[in-house]
DNA sequence: CGAAGCATTGAAGTGCGTCAACAATCGTGG
DNA sequence: CCACGATTGTTGACGCACTTCAATGCTTCG
């Protein structure tokens, strides 16, 4: 069932029988992973690559002093750490944040179907440059938007994501982050974040509860983030 | 002379002369670029990357209302914008901090290379990853350090980088940036910003003037900044 | 030599952090 | 099914890191 990571794909490269057969044929197997494990330490000797099947995961940094910071969230249909497979040791961990399945590929099959389909080698390349993308898109808001800005944000971009491998439903979706791994993501204290959600609420924009995120007024919220989503690549292209 | 990107490259990986070869053919054109261009605007097709040999760049990010984060530093050596060959168009701007001098290396040159010779595929995907690991330390950095640590991490970054690709000798590196460009980078305003660099001289850790970085006390400056060079991928691997 | 950008300083304001307490919910075992 | 401890969510009071606004001197360069 990796069919979601080929939806991801699907929406923004071509792919041929060939490749696609490649792609399912690199799994090794497929797994549970409960929530809030750490599925990959940093600095660890990597030799495979986690694709998300369901569920949520994390990067995460930390500073010796004890702070946290969340640098990208993952959902299904995504490489967790497709970029292990160059970097060998990762400079992050990779944590579970709900319970997920996940489907094991080993760099060795990634080496063996990048160099049979050189085009599968552009687009996994193109996937890690996305990701990169989205990573920038965090940056700028932590460096220029307010917490509240920032926080719509992170709700426009999510909501945006599981749309493309159909996990939204009308103005709804999943959103199993606790209000501590939100502040996390968002470089702020849990007591803020909190705030930050009871005013989003109060404006009508949002609702949050129950793993649950129904957004209430679509255009006020994008117009609050600032939000434009060209960073995510929604368009089918070459590679 | 693209040696100072071959020396870059030949810190993380070991290059066959049949590499290094295709690597400097792929090279169209050797150009010069002023100060304060804009070399890359966000959104436009891209068909050649640009390979710094002298001189500074930055990938900015704007916001509708105006305000920029600069989410990345380039510096010799480093490709600017290697990811628009996967990309294609990029979500950031890319303008030159300083006088540069750059290498060309059209698209479809890359292509072939890469299809060519698998490992520079993966060498050059490496490099886009490495990029990738800098804007997560960043993305560290804005969430979870305070502004004068924020500032020495970004002087002890640097000041690495530059060191491996000799442009560093005893304490001392180039630093071309204005204190508008600086505070860019850092997300602070350039009040702050500059009343940040006083404190970092009145601790005695730093000194900067006239476009030069001097570091007076590199333990300090380290701890300040708890910085740990691991995310820069400064050894020696198989690819 | 004048204009424009850059660096610096001061005073005052605010967005977010810190500390501390408590309520609500969840998971687990008895 | 209830008891419980632990985690999560919420609230208030207060403090501070950083921003904002405004002014001034200093470079740089045409």
């Amino acid at each position: 069932m990796i069919s979601v990571h080929l939806k991801k794909l699907r929406k923004r490269v071509a792919l041929s029988a060939e490749e696609e057969q490649a792609i399912r044929d690199s799994v090794s197997e497929i797994r549970k992973v409960e929530s809030d494990e750490v599925v990959v330490r940093a600095g660890e000797r990597m030799h495979v690559s986690t694709m998300l099947l369901s569920g949520w995961m994390a990067r995460a940094k930390d500073l010796p002093s004890g702070e946290r910071q969340v640098t990208q969230l993952h959902i299904a249909g995504d490489f967790a750490d497709l970029h292990s497979f160059t970097l060998k040791c990762l400079d992050h961990d990779v944590m579970s944040m709900s319970d997920c399945r996940i489907a094991v590929v080993p760099h060795d099959r990634i080496r063996t179907i990048t160099e049979k389909f050189p085009r599968l080698a552009r687009v996994y390349w193109f996937m890690t440059n996305m990701d990169a993308a989205i990573q920038r898109e965090w940056a700028l808001s932590l460096g220029q938007r307010s917490a509240i800005s920032r926080m719509a944000h992170l709700f426009c971009e999510i909501y945006v994501r599981l749309d493309v491998v159909g996990h939204a439903s009308g103005d709804r979706c999943e959103f199993p982050l606790t209000q501590r791994e939100l502040s996390e993501c968002l470089g702020l204290t849990v007591v803020h974040a909190n705030r930050t959600i009871q005013e989003l609420r109060r404006r009508g924009l949002i609702e949050l509860e129950n793993r649950s995120l129904t957004i209430r007024d679509r255009a006020g919220l994008t117009a609050l983030a600032q939000f434009d989503d060209s960073y995510l690549y929604l368009d089918r292209r070459e590679v």
